[in-house]
RNA sequence: GCGCCUGUAGCUCAGUUGGAUAGAGCAACGGACUUCUAAUCCGUGGGCCGAGAGUUCGAAUCCCUCCAGGCGCACCA
């Protein structure tokens, strides 16, 4: 609706520069908007205000004159109306809303789905914890933000994958095996000092355990790299298979699972780094190489094959992100920690050595969480072994409310995680408030049932019945959930989602608590059933978006 | 020291790439269940948008300088 509102304002304002009314070369940068106050009208547009310097005329004036040369083919404005400083407000009329309930009625979960992805390839990469632990509440949010961003970016159009980065190739995988083999020896009877740089996490006590039950303890006799390097094995794909549980818990899935190790098969990464050095992005000072970042931007230099030559991170991340562009992606979005923030030039450095746009490679940052138990930091690190787990979090709080909490903020703001708040409050989380309109809509269909009301189509009622201050303010939100999707896709912010969806039931729930919806007035029974239909259609969509249920009853 | 993020009601946070009188939830207080689910609703109070200066018709939003908190500044990942 936003659209058309917009392109009708750019169609008049063609017709009054062609007509000679308004001399202005072309149209700036104009927004069209919901207005905070509905005496503003439905939509307004501060078309004349981004004019008047450009034209040298009272912004005022220039309204009037878009005002009196209006195009309106599908005759859709009530009326106008120039207000404050120059807006132009416009009121629509009331088959427009109705005409909503129509559109929602034939879309079903269609509706809110758009068409500015093209179906253009699209990767979302997040999570990528290296699988030396289980998955803890810091990794949670970057989960469900990158699953809900994917969600989004298919609903707009794009053709989406999830991929997982195994980082398993470099020391910390090595010290997760040596970890392995130290508590291995212990349970066996040795004495041990247990090194700090270790994990110390009881998860690696139970590997150790398996392995003895399984092979005994036969490795005790063993080459002891040798060992390590089988010891790192298996636990990686022990706890790789935890975390696909934990994620797959919370509702997030990937397409892809991709190995660092895939990266060094055919010597790849050391292909690349020749490529690169060819092109003389890659000098070498006789005992590392390095990369020249600083042509892009970065503030020095940075080390691609150390001194005793194995590659660094670095290096194998520049592979990595040339396979994905390899693989055809045209867009690749990064969910990242907010620690790694200083790692992204150097990114961007490697992909544009690469010949890639910086703009192809998104890079969202996910603040880190603060995690507290009743207003006490709990010290977090998966080293020590100190740590709250994804898993426990679900035991306590539950999907829903976790994923909802986790969505209703920017990712970029710094987020207080209360175990014993988040518990406490768990009855009255917001997820809640949005999941109980859905059942209350629900209920209130069943009961139609019962009482042998067949659901009415949009053909078998009187829209015009529906003439409640809150029936319309519903029908308006309804018809704004569209550009909500639109705005959420273009910005990468899913936390436009649950406040949209906060504000319809909120209307919701007060409609319910003034109205009935099922009454002996027919006519009016199916005219409401109808809406409420609709709504249960709207919400519905929007929590599948989220990864949120929508129970029918609670 | 340098860089990035954040600072909005008592608390947690929104504020749509500069717009009209700055919003919501929680907490507090007062009301509403003989009714399609009270996990709800209705009402009340609550603000120097961290501070200061600037840009213009107009600033919570943009520029600059400070202050406070968080995170980075590896031949770790």
């Amino acid at each position: 609706m936003k659209i058309k509102i917009a392109k009708l304002v750019e169609d008049t304002f063609r017709n009054c520069v062609a007509g000679g009314l308004i001399s202005a070369a072309n149209l700036p940068y104009m927004e069209v908007e919901v207005p905070g106050n509905p005496e503003h009208g439905d939509y307004a547009s501060n078309v004349a205000m981004v004019l008047a310097s450009q034209v040298k005329q009272n912004p005022r004036k220039i309204a009037e004159i878009i005002q009196a040369n209006l195009v309106d083919p599908e005759n859709i404005i009530a009326k106008t109306q120039i207000a404050g400083p120059g807006f132009l407000n416009f009121y629509l009329k009331e088959s427009v809303w109705q005409n909503t309930l129509c559109v929602i009625e034939e879309q079903k979960e269609e509706y809110g789905c758009l068409d500015i992805g093209g179906a253009q390839k699209v990767q979302v990469e997040f999570v990528s914890a290296n699988p030396t632990g289980p998955l803890h509440i810091g990794h949670a949010r970057g989960a469900v933000v990158g699953d809900v961003i994917a969600n989004l970016l298919k609903t707009a159009g794009y053709s989406v994958d999830r991929e997982y980065y195994i980082n398993d190739a470099g020391n910390q995988m090595n010290n997760l095996g040596k970890s392995v083999l130290f508590r291995y020896r212990e349970l066996l009877g040795e004495k041990i000092e247990f090194p700090e740089n270790c994990y110390q996490g009881d998860y690696i006590k139970h590997v150790a355990q398996d392995i003895i039950e399984k092979a005994g303890s036969k490795y005790l006799a063993q080459n002891e790299e040798e060992t390590i390097r089988n010891f790192t094995a298996i636990a990686g794909e022990v706890i790789l298979a935890e975390i696909k549980d934990d994620l797959r818990d919370f509702g997030v899935m990937f397409d892809y699972y991709f190995s660092e190790k895939e990266l060094y098969k055919n010597d790849g990464v050391a292909k690349l780094l020749d490529s690169l050095q060819k092109q003389e992005f890659i000098y070498s000072d006789g005992e590392t190489l390095w990369f020249k970042t600083t042509a892009f931007g970065d503030e020095k230099d940075r080390v691609v094959v150390r001194k005793n030559g194995e590659p660094t991170y670095f290096a194998a991340d520049i592979a990595y992100h040339l396979n994905k562009y390899s693989r055809g992606y045209k867009m690749i979005i990064d969910i990242w920690g907010a620690d790694h923030h200083g790692y992204m030039p150097r990114l961007w450095a490697g992909i544009q050595a690469l010949g890639q746009e910086k703009e192809s490679l998104k890079i969202i940052l996910v603040q880190l969480v603060n995690l507290l138990r009743a207003g006490e930091p709990v010290a977090m690190s998966t080293r020590s072994g100190e740590f709250v787990t994804l898993r426990e979090v679900l035991d306590e709080v539950g999907k829903d409310a976790a994923r909802y909490n986790f969505l209703m903020r920017r990712s970029d703001s710094h987020l207080d995680f209360d175990l014993e708040v988040a518990k406490k409050q768990s009855n009255e989380n917001p997820v809640f408030y949005v999941q109980y309109a859905y059942a209350r809509i629900c209920s209130i269909l069943k009961m139609a049932e019962e009482r042998d009301i067949a659901l009415p189509t949009y053909k078998d009622i009187d829209p015009y019945l529906l003439q409640e201050t809150d029936e319309i303010k519903l029908m308006k939100i309804m018809a704004r959930y569209p550009e909500t999707i639109y705005g959420a896709a273009r910005t990468l912010e899913p936390h436009r989602i649950p406040f949209y969806l906060n504000e319809l039931a909120g209307v919701f729930h007060s409609y319910y608590n003034k109205n009935k919806v099922i009454s002996d007035n027919k006519e009016l029974t199916a005219a409401r059933l109808f809406m409420m239909s609709t709504i249960r259609i709207v919400l519905q969509n929007a929590l599948k978006i989220l990864g949120v249920g929508s129970p029918e009853k609670m």
